[in-house]
DNA sequence: CTAGAACTTCAAGTAAACTTGAAGTCAACC
DNA sequence: GGTTGACTTCAAGTTTACTTGAAGTTCTAG
């Protein structure tokens, strides 16, 4: 009973923290994979539980299934991946989690700064810039490009 | 044509950089107001300008737009709000920002150290502990009730 | 005063990420 | 070998945060 090689769907889910029907519908879109047994049950290999483990960690991040999809398709389809191919890939996310991270400090800041300390001019400020927006992750830089900032500039005084 | 007293919803778009269905959207769900001319048309204080751009604010911080109605609540109805009101508000997001930022934090460091180093064991990584997914923000602590940490702790080598 | 742009409501549609339920099949234990 | 619990598929429902479209009204510039 020690470590199956194998694991149902509902040992599965009981080590990743996720419901049984989520882990089919990961499997539908293409996010993971399992055999078969004779009588049509899944058997998930014990490295689906890494790759869990990493799907949950991307929706932590903001990161969209289908982006984690294309993210996994880097992966070997057949062979278990090794380090380096988990390495390659979050190292493809770092960046993103860092920018992600420098928003939300920028955030914080702000929101202390200048929400806070009634300087009620809305100049300069950029928790009232669109273009600090461009946080979405996954597709990078979307709204950079179409100068959606300076438009909230506005004179000053309001409540 | 140099500030208007009250803006059109076309105004209220441009200037915050919502799509005039999203504004009524908000305020079909109670987060903004307006008046009305007599031809039944919105005119909007320019405090809610203030007012949107802290629900976009919210939004890139990952709090639903419920939990935002919620704190909203706490605002005056009729007079504008003050600094001091929106103060109180950008106290009781602060911590939970700091929170969400330092689970990101965390993540980013295991996605290198856990993840990148190849150091299959699961053990002890916190990558893969359930419990981190605490990070919903805006009811605090609801995932750490339910214990679900170590749930996901396995003996080593999966790949 | 009239054309056209901008506004109104309301219902329905969309996308993501699941969950739920029905109806049936498989596996494990005594 | 039977019964109970775990599993299967498939369709439909749920929530959040909107967008779209239809059908009609109002505002503003000329």
């Amino acid at each position: 009973m020690t470590m199956p090689d194998r694991l149902t769907i509902s040992e599965l889910s009981g080590r990743s923290g996720v419901a049984p029907s989520a882990l089919r519908y990961y499997e539908s879109v293409g996010l993971i994979a399992a055999d078969r047994t004779s009588g049509n049950q899944r058997r998930y290999r014990r490295s689906t539980l890494r790759r869990v483990a990493v799907i949950r960690a991307a929706q932590t991040m903001g990161v969209p299934l289908a982006t984690v999809a294309e993210a996994f398709a880097a992966l070997p389809g057949q062979r278990d991946p090794t380090a380096a191919d988990w390495e390659r890939l979050s190292r493809r996310w770092r960046t993103a989690l860092d920018e992600r991270i420098h928003v939300l400090e920028r955030l914080r800041d702000q929101l202390t700064s200048c929400i806070g300390c009634g300087c009620l001019s809305l100049e300069r400020c950029s928790l009232f810039n669109p273009q600090d927006r461009a946080s979405r992750l996954g597709q990078g830089a979307r709204y950079l490009l179409g100068d959606d900032s300076a438009k909230v500039v506005d004179e000053s005084r309001d409540r």
